[in-house]
DNA sequence: TCAAAGTGTGAATGATGGTTCACTTCTTTA
DNA sequence: TAAAGAAGTGAACCATCATTCACACTTTGA
């Protein structure tokens, strides 16, 4: 229901439905709709951020600007694949107790960035820069290019929007991308 | 009333107990509550708007890279300045009317670094890239680091904040930062 | 001066949607 | 098999708000 219509889109009473139960059943497992809620979004929530930890670590050994690639190229991809989804994981209005459960997977991402711009500026690879400040703006970046009310909604090619991020990305970190298509 | 606790916060009922007001009078003279506070963006964001403009255009003639830096410091020092008034206008949940108003002001933000990142290509200062894709990036990165859920809320030195975003703003646009504090 | 138009009022209306609860099935356990 | 507990039910409850409207007052203009 979130992939479709978002949080909003999804009162109990659907959910109930949905799930082929009275509306009281979905109370005897969840003590409210924050609750549930919640759980929906930290499930969905680590599979995303797994398969982009999983996307940078497979780079292991490979430069900075490498793994930063592999990372945001594997988060964009699934996100324009399933960009509503991806706006509500990221973005949507939703209850603070849902919000609580973003900021953690926000952070989590911040931290996969944040691990390898550090090796990088350590290694002499990047130049000399606060990780943690790079790696929120790029989190920030993202997210606007994928799901922000900028992104390009349709019409772009998802692959040219990604190509144009990365490069973003890989400059942002204070390296030179590899080619350019202005 | 934005400024304290933001759109939730501001029923009819209270907006016309601010005002002095009876509800009803409240309704004389706007349609909805969507119109009243999509003109309430409106105002507060056009004065962001032409601010940031203002510093960008300060520095005509300029390199591209001092051009971005005044408009990015002049907007994060606005935002930090009232941080949940900047939250309002860039990120809080809205009705649609209202998001409507956000987007365009978001463009409008977007633009006036389009035409900076433009110029500095074609005058060979930037290397080449998507003047819109990186614009968009930038957004992105700049809500992110100063309202975002990421966002240093408190304890950062504001000042050391805008440092660090004002850095990654110039290396994502391909120039080399001044001086860098790691 | 006196309609007509403009403005003010605030309790009542209506829509939405989360949550409860008295009651009815199952399922487990001794 | 029979009590105890778990799970299911959905109409009713409640809270929140935007919005309306019948009536009163004030200003305008001829």
């Amino acid at each position: 229901m979130i992939s479709e219509g978002g949080y909003v889109a999804a009162p109990m009473a659907t959910v109930a439905e949905r799930a082929g139960v009275a509306v009281g059943s979905v109370y005897r497992h969840f003590p409210s709709k924050s609750d549930l809620f919640a759980e929906v979004f930290r499930e969905a929530s680590q599979r995303e951020v797994d398969a982009m930890a999983e996307g940078a670590a497979a780079t292991k050994g490979a430069s900075a600007a490498e793994r930063v690639k592999a990372g945001v190229v594997t988060f964009a991809r699934r996100a324009l694949a399933n960009r509503r989804l991806a706006w509500a994981l990221l973005a949507e209005p939703v209850d603070p107790a849902v919000e609580a459960e973003r900021l953690h997977f926000r952070h989590s991402y911040r931290d996969v960035l944040v691990d390898v711009i550090a090796d990088g500026v350590r290694s002499g690879e990047l130049p000399g820069q606060d990780p943690g400040a790079t790696a929120t703006a790029l989190v920030g970046a993202i997210g606007e290019a994928m799901v922000g009310p900028l992104s390009p909604t349709n019409g772009a090619d998802p692959e040219a929007t990604i190509e144009s991020l990365v490069n973003f990305c890989i400059r942002a970190i204070g390296k030179e991308p590899a080619h350019v298509n202005a």
